[in-house]
DNA sequence: GCTTTTCATATTGTCGACAATTTAATATAT
DNA sequence: ATATATTAAATTGTCGACAATATGAAAAGC
């Protein structure tokens, strides 16, 4: 008889899990230029670790698509580019939706309740002006319709583009100062994922994503023509 | 300046892309149990690889979820579970459907004609009595409105997902001599695939994925009460 | 002056060895 | 006998070194 997996699993006490998160938030810092080629053993050496944790960590961060991966070339920093974020918006909306119709009937006092909250944190970080907390405060408000949904695919395929999204942001708030979320840009979501009607529900997903796709494919255009 | 990631990409020249194909098929081959853990050490081995190559391919392979990977414990063969497979089929209609309203406008005689050919393959097939080509084969077919949608992050979720679904059609192949897909199950698909109203192919798709299911699910339960 | 070839350098691909951790087998205590 | 502690073996985590390939600079040819 083969031995069976274990039930318990957690993540981030390994090394090479330590490493592909600080990867990750240097990458989202903002720092390095789109498109640039990432030196194994000059980035193996920055983060204090060998190269062959580095690379596995780098195989992970090339499925998500934050990196290119080329063979013998190297691994690049994914590039801005008007149809990717296109991509990544209509693939998004498309999650989205499926992600409402999955926790609809799940919706409760409590979650409701927690929905409102992430919402609050978002208004703060915008008062506060603090625009970097503003965006992770938008994500973490969008995660709560896949969390709730109790998907897991959808949740993992929602874990995988964030980063990318958050990539497109850090350079829209490098490039001039601001760029996150709006005030009241998410009044109506709140509301009508209050409501009663996963119709206007899916069909408002439509149009708020619309709007956030606009609103940074306006800064590449900028960026573009510069 | 910084260097721009080159243009052009390919992937299989590298040992680790070989010996995660190799794996791959060496898993969806059915040989080993479901949740059986794969020791490093063997496999790399039996591929005739180092082990650091090996956890490369290994890495990529958890992220498609055909692999479970914990930390000092192991990688173990994903299970079979009547929750996961739930959850692959609604995923994957959610992902057709919206395959299919990007590719609805580009349909043409060309690529309506390639579709025709997919099944026609898939009909040799099943008349052929050859199961493991068929299920290939219905991939293939169904791969048809991803690549016609020319959705990069579309197309990729689907090649990601595509192993798990093949893995399942292993294990039920492997159980009863056959479990592949049925003559003619795919003429309705075909017939509205060609039509005018997306909104009744998408209608069909629900319950085209919910005949697929039920087919595998069927086998789980009596797997399970064995 | 411009293109092509050659060659040294830099970078990625792969490997084998050692360290850290888990697993299981054995011994000890109750 | 059962449960707990101890220890040896097996397995995974991490590293540094060498091989294969790509890059860029210098030399050669036109």
């Amino acid at each position: 008889m083969t031995r069976q997996a274990p039930s318990t699993e957690k993540s981030g006490d390994t090394l090479k899990d330590r490493t592909l998160e600080r990867l990750q938030k240097l990458i989202l810092t903002g720092d390095l230029e789109p498109g640039a080629k990432l030196l194994e053993t000059q980035v193996a050496a920055q983060l204090d670790v060998s190269r062959a944790t580095l690379r596995e960590a780098m195989v992970q961060l090339s499925e998500i698509g934050l990196l290119v991966y080329i063979p013998f070339r190297g691994s690049f920093l994914r590039t801005l580019d008007p149809v990717d974020l296109d991509e990544i918006y209509s693939f998004r909306t498309g999650l989205e939706k499926m992600a409402f119709q999955f926790c609809w009937d799940k919706r409760d006092l409590i979650s409701l309740a927690d929905l409102q909250m992430r919402n609050n944190r978002l208004c703060e970080c915008i008062s506060d002006n603090d625009p970097y907390g503003a965006i992770m405060a938008e994500m973490h408000l969008h995660s709560w319709c896949y969390e709730l949904s109790g998907h897991t695919l959808l949740l993992q395929s929602w874990e995988r583009l964030k980063p990318n999204l958050q990539f497109y942001f850090a350079m829209h708030q490098k490039a001039h100062g601001r760029g996150g979320p709006l005030r009241e840009s998410h009044d109506k979501y709140i509301e009508l994922a209050n409501g009663d009607s996963l119709e206007d529900m899916l069909e408002h997903l439509e149009d708020h994503m619309r709007q956030g796709l606009e609103n940074t494919m306006k800064f590449l255009h900028e960026r573009n023509v510069q």
